[in-house]
Formats: structure tokens, sequence, C-alpha cells
DNA sequence: GACGAACATACTACGCAGTATGTCGCAAGT
DNA sequence: ACTTGCGACATACTGCGTAGTATGTTCGTC
């Protein structure tokens, strides 16, 4: 299955739990609660014991999978950022001129974003625990590697960005890293506003991270 | 002075400080902290005498004029609300066609994410707080009103555009709503990235402002 | 010299992260 | 068949951080 590659990484994060593979639906279970909370209530705000409620369980259950708390959200960070990561470096690698793979990429970006608001939602509030004090030495390992790899993230929208300027499809801009920083945004910013409706289709999220995503290349072509 | 409506508004929130106008300075500098606090480590994540040390007080001095954390958070997000809102209608009120408006309304507030990052942080972190269960009935009120406010800050950015389709000068788009959310997300996400550089002088903060709003204009063009 | 504003100090009550220990079921060994 | 072991939790408990309060203390003003 598609989780394969996620379940081999947390086997070195989450209480060595090796090799199984597919007991690991607890984990995922304990994941998108975290997720839901983090998102409602913030970090700080959410308690072991919240995430538990909304389980139907207790701290026990999460505590035999994660070291603390931290530990917690660091996973459901990094599971936010691979599933941004996938979707872009798939629509990257797809080919075309500069402007059309960078099209791609922050259509792939929105709606990952709507397809995911939960875990996203954490990604964004993630930017912020850059400073936070409360962290082990062993910790500060983990939060440097989620720094790097959203820096690898935006680098990504960097590079292409110089390919569609290299082959006439993007436009000179005064400062390559300020208008990437301003696309991104305007995407990320969805983590805050959007949420699914009932009434949406597949297609309806579809059509609005097209939407979303033309209005941005607009402006830099 | 410039504060005096904001001291007003204060009067009826703050402990019943009402005439006086001057001593205030004292519950400026609690802003001001409170604001960094915040910004640096959330809301939940600051205590109130991590702001109190930062002020090189005690809790007493904050709690004599501010009846709860809670209170003093909602006023730093009205505070940055306030200068937001300031700062965005007087672009608007200096007439031009409706792309001229947007353009200078979207710069309008760039730069002022720029010149006041923490406060206009907690406004960012403070759409989380909607749902937040920690408040009284009496805060639910505010937290109404603040709300609201954002709102309206939104709209007037959808009503100039829809100005700017009036007379031609805004292209139509699928979606007004969310052509707008767009913008204002690019612009917004600048609290979480930038922070004012040693080197930086007012010129090149304008001149950053001019570049995010430019570019985003040109989207919808 | 009395009184209140503007704080500081001292104290309490509680929520919550983290831990220690218990329980239950299943799977393998003999 | 029984038991031993272990994984997957639940229950019970502790200690600390922190919001909020109650009570000083100082200083200016009337």
């Amino acid at each position: 299955m598609a989780n394969e590659g996620i379940h081999r990484e947390w086997a070195s994060r989450i209480r060595g739990h090796e090799e199984s593979g597919h007991l690991v639906e607890s984990v995922v279970e304990i994941l998108d609660c975290a997720a839901l909370c983090f998102t409602e209530m913030g970090f700080q705000g959410t308690s072991i014991d919240d995430v538990a409620r909304r389980l139907g369980a207790t701290k026990g259950r999460i505590y035999h999978y994660f070291r603390s708390k931290t530990d917690l959200f660091f996973e459901v960070h990094r599971e936010g950022m691979t599933r941004l990561m996938d979707a872009v470096t798939a629509a990257m690698d797809a080919g075309g001129t500069g402007r059309e793979k960078l099209q791609r990429m922050v259509e792939a970006h929105a709606l990952t974003m709507m397809q995911n608001v939960a875990y996203e939602a954490v990604v964004v509030q993630g930017v912020h625990l850059h400073r936070l004090s409360a962290t082990t030495p062993e910790q500060r390992v983990i939060l440097n590697e989620l720094m790097d790899v959203r820096h690898q993230f935006e680098q990504l929208f960097v590079q292409v960005f110089h390919e569609g300027q290299a082959d006439g499809s993007v436009r000179e801009t005064a400062d390559t890293s300020l208008a990437v920083k301003g696309i991104l945004g305007a995407v990320n910013w969805m983590a805050i506003w959007y949420r699914p409706r009932a009434d949406e289709s597949p297609e309806t999220q579809k059509a609005m991270a097209v939407e979303v995503a033309g209005l941005q290349i607009k402006g830099v072509t």
C-alpha cells in the first residue's frame, strides 16, 4: 500500500514499532485525532486527554506509541509535510515549461491543503514552533529536520521559478524569494479559512485549486 | 494625539480607567510586551509571568489593568486590527480607479504588517481563537466583535474589487471572495515569515510592500 | 493624614504532562 | 492444557507550572 514508506519512517521514531506494518492502523487513528485537536485548539491548547477523548480511549494508548506530546505533534507535522512534498514533486516532475510546471505545482499544493486541512493546519502552526523552548536536544534534531524540509519545499518553487525565467515563460522579478513567499502564502492561508463543506465534490475542490493557482501564476507572468 | 480614539475604547474594557488618557502609557507597554510574547510563544504558551518578566515587573501590574489573560490577548488583537483598518481605509478613501485603490490598499496592508509584526502576528493567530472554549459569555461578546471587524476588513477589499470590475480596471473572476482571500493570504502570511532586519530602512520596507502588492494585483487585472 | 492609584509579594487551586502499575487477550513453547 | 511472555492498552497517581486572588506597600494628592 501507499503508506508503506511512511510506516517505515515511523519505525525509527515511535517506540520501536518496526516491521509489523499493519497494526499501525492504530497509530494512524491517533494521528488523525491529534491533527484535528491541534488544528482546533493549537499545540499548547490541546491536552493529551483531549486527543484521547476524541479517540474514545485514554492517555495510555497514546503514550504507548509516543514519547511525549511534542513528539506526537512532530509526527503530525511530518505527515502533513510529506503529503505536500509528494503532491508537489509529482506535479513538478511531469515536464513542460517553467510556467506550466509552476502552475501545476501550485494547484497540487492548494488541492493537498484542501484535502488534508487538519494535517496542513498543523504544518502552518508549526512554523511558530521554531523558537519553542520546550524541546529536548533529541527533539531539536527532529525539529531541524522539519524546518529543513520546509525550506526545501520552498526552494522547489524558487527553482522552477528560475527555470521559467530562463525559458521566458515567467516574468523577471525584483526578488524571486519574495514572489514565491507571496504565492505560498496565498495557498497556505487556505489552511486557516478553508473548511470542507458538505455539498462539495472533488471536482469543486479541484476547481477552487485551479482558480487560486491561476490568479497567483497570472501575477508572475 | 492619534491614540485618543483607541484609549477611549480601552476605557470601557479595562478596569474602568476612563478619562485619564495619559498615564495609559503604562498600558501600552504591557500591550507591546504581550504582543511580543504571544507572537513568539502563542496564546496558551505565554504565561502572564512571561509578559511580566519582559516588562521587568510582576503579575500585579498586569492584573491591575486586565481582568484575565484572555482579555489581554483580545486587547492586543483589537489594537492590531485597528491599525490595519486605519491604514487600509485611509488608502481606500484616496480615490482613483478600483484597481488603483486596491493596489494602494494592499500596499498599506503589507506595510502595516511589516511595521507591526508583533501585533499583526497576534491578529493572525487570533483567527483560530474562534472556537476556543475558554471564554466567558462576556468575552464571547468581544470575540464576536473582533470576528466582525475581521469580516468587515475583508469586505472592504471585496467591495473595491467590485468597483474595479465595474469600471473595467479589474478583471472578472469566477469567485470574488476567493480572489480576495488569496490576496489577503499572501499579505497576511508576512506575519509568519517577515521579521525586521537591522539593515532595513523604511524605504526598503515600502519597496517590499509595493512589490508584494504589485504581484497580487497583477494577478487580477 | 487620609485615601486611593499603581503596583509588588505571597498564596491557593487546579489542570495537565508524564509515569508507574495493573489488566486482558493472544501466541508460542513444552 | 497450562503458563509464560508480551503487546496493547486502561487506571491510578504525582509533581509542576500557572491563572487568578488576597493582601501588603509606596507614593502622590487633596
